[in-house]
Formats: C-alpha cells, structure tokens, sequence
DNA sequence: CACGATTGAGACTAGTCTGTCTCTTTGCTA
DNA sequence: TAGCAAAGAGACAGACTAGTCTCAATCGTG
C-alpha cells in the first residue's frame, strides 16, 4: 500500500497527511497502534468477553469469533503476522511493534489461562496462539473452516490442562 | 528482493537472467518450484523419513525437524507463507503458486495421517498444518521453543484420534 | 583454430516510490 | 468581517523498480 493509494483512499490531500505523520513509517506505526485499539481491544476482547462463561469457555469462544471473521468476504488477515512477514530486518521499528502488538493479545490469553487455572499460562498463552496464528494462515490460504479446526485442538489443550498430571487444585473439581 | 539484487547475489548479468526467465513472476514461480523440491520434499519428506517410526512418530517428528530449523541463524519462514501473504490478489498467479505448494505439503500429511489409521485423513492434515504453520509463525516472532509447543499439541491430537470414540481398528489395539 | 551461440557489463527507458515545495482555497475565531 | 492557521491540489526531486538494448568478451564444438 504506496503513499499515493492512502492519499487517494482516504481523500486527504499528500502534504496533510506528512503534516500529521512525519514519514510513511511513522503512519505504519500509528496504524499498528490504531489495528491494536480496534481489533484486538474493541473486537475480539469485546467479543469475547461479550460471550461470557469461564475463563476456558472464553479461550475458545476465541475461536467462534474466529469462525465470523474468516468468513467475512472482506477478510484480510492479521496485519501484525502480515507486516512481521513482510520485513526481514529484525530491528526495523516497525516489525519491532508488530511483535509487541501480537504479545499484547498473548497478554490477554495468558490472562484467560491463569484464571482457568493452567499450570504455566505463559507456555499454555503461546500455544494457543500458534492455533491463532495458524488458523489465520489456513484461512488466508482459503480454508473456510480453519476457525473450527484450531477450536478442536484447542479443546484438547483445555482437556488435558484440567485432567493432566499438573493439575491444580480448583473450586469445583 | 529486487532484480538487481538478484543479480548482484548470483553474479549472473541482466540480460542472461531475462533469457532464462521471461519477467521477475517466471522466476518468482520458478523459485517456489524449486523450493518445494529442496525444502518440502528433499529436506522435510526426507528428514521425517530417515527418522522413521510409525506413521504417527513421523508426524510427530516433522516437529523435531521444525525445532533444528527454528533454531538455524538464518531462519527466514516459509517462502510459501511469506509469499502468500505478501500478495492480496486471489487470482495473482503467484500467489496461487502458494496455495499449491502447501497443499503439496498437506498431501504429505494427509497420507502419514492415512496410514496413522485416522478417521478422516484430510481434515486431520489440516488441523496438523495449522500447527506447523502457527509454529512457524511463532518462529518469525521470536519464540525458539514454537515447535516443542506444537509438538505437544500434535500428541494430544493424534491420542485424541487413537483413544477417541472415532477410533478405527488396529492391528495392535 | 574458427565460428556461432551464450554471457557480461552497463547504459537506458518508462514507470513508481517517498517525500518536499509552492500556491491557492477553505475554515475557524476574535 | 479580518486575519491566521490548516487543508487542498499538484508539480517536482531523487531514488528505486522491471525490463530492453547494445556491444564486446567468452565459451564450447566442429
């Protein structure tokens, strides 16, 4: 996406917009933050929490959400896996934030996965994010059903947290 | 990745790579092509079955494989993924490439998984590839143990389909 | 050796990219 | 309404892009 096609999408003139941003990288930057407000914050914790239940039926009402947003016609995938994949510099600012934005919704689920209770939600919090993420690489490639797929397995996560060898004592066993 | 970086890497000239390859999609595509036979079948299909073991160890054991190659300095992703999400054009013959290459490796997946005796081949490769490809992505972000994570999760998967109530006979029950 | 095909080196075209500059027009506020 | 700040429009610079063209150097084969 040049500067031009942002200039003409949004219907501002050029010299507007590098008044409010000061290079092309630093509107990248903003936008991450923007996508972070958006998507992560005011969609898919909204909509999870909107769907209540326990921490666990939360992780995977992830998934539900999931399943809508890959069939929405104007599917687009993830802008931070999209950027981190499009720069190779490690250090680049701007893949540097990707990352930093994709811990933020890694913040969230290790949040769900202490309240349900796992014995190393970190660990549990990165595992279910590789369903994340491969689920949203599955529906890039054209599989509809990737949501339900990634749902699963994440069920099975879930299963053998609460019924495995490190089990942690709960209210209701 | 430019033409004349191309050029300036290969020490090729110009004009001689514009004789073997029309225009920079030829050798895009030619590029993948030759990518699948170094990396999915020389390197991975080849890898997995010098370890051999039943088909589900040899499924389990593409992490194994995941896990050396995460762990390489010059870890750059899968081209097909990279590739995939570079380009937003369904119908950029390219990208369509991608879509091909991975269900080359999905095929790989979805016999491993046939001779495993699962109940349904196909849906379980894709549920085994939306591992791999969060891994991998996991990878890109940072995260050195992604392959042990998926690793666990590929266990819980084919116990889930050896144990569950879909269950096919065996041979050794 | 000699000839014909291939390659190397680099100038060159035409277009796109980010970012700047100028000048006019709009809009808010006192 | 006067004045000032912000926005619009578009030309422009400089770097980069894919791809073409020319011509000399090099190569393998008869």
């Amino acid at each position: 996406m040049g500067v031009d096609k942002v200039i003409a999408r949004s219907g501002v003139a050029k010299m507007t917009l590098y008044r409010h941003y000061q290079s092309k990288d630093k509107l990248a930057l903003a936008f991450l933050r923007r996508r972070e407000e958006l998507w992560t914050r005011a969609w898919l914790q909204e909509e999870v929490e909107r769907r209540g239940g326990t921490p666990g039926e939360r992780l995977l009402a992830i998934f539900d959400v999931f399943d809508k947003w890959f069939r929405r016609a104007d599917f687009e995938g993830c802008s931070f896996i999209n950027v981190l994949l499009e720069i190779d510099d490690r250090s680049d600012p701007v893949r540097v934030a990707t990352v930093r934005h994709l811990k933020t919704i890694r913040d969230f689920l290790r949040q769900l996965a202490g309240e349900a209770g796992v014995s190393d939600p970190d660990a549990f919090a990165r595992q279910w994010h590789i369903l994340m993420k491969g689920s949203i690489v599955a529906a890039g490639e054209g599989d509809r059903e990737a949501a339900r797929r990634a749902k699963a397995m994440g069920a099975l996560l879930l299963a053998s947290e609460s019924g495995g060898k490190h089990r942690r004592p709960r209210e209701n066993p």
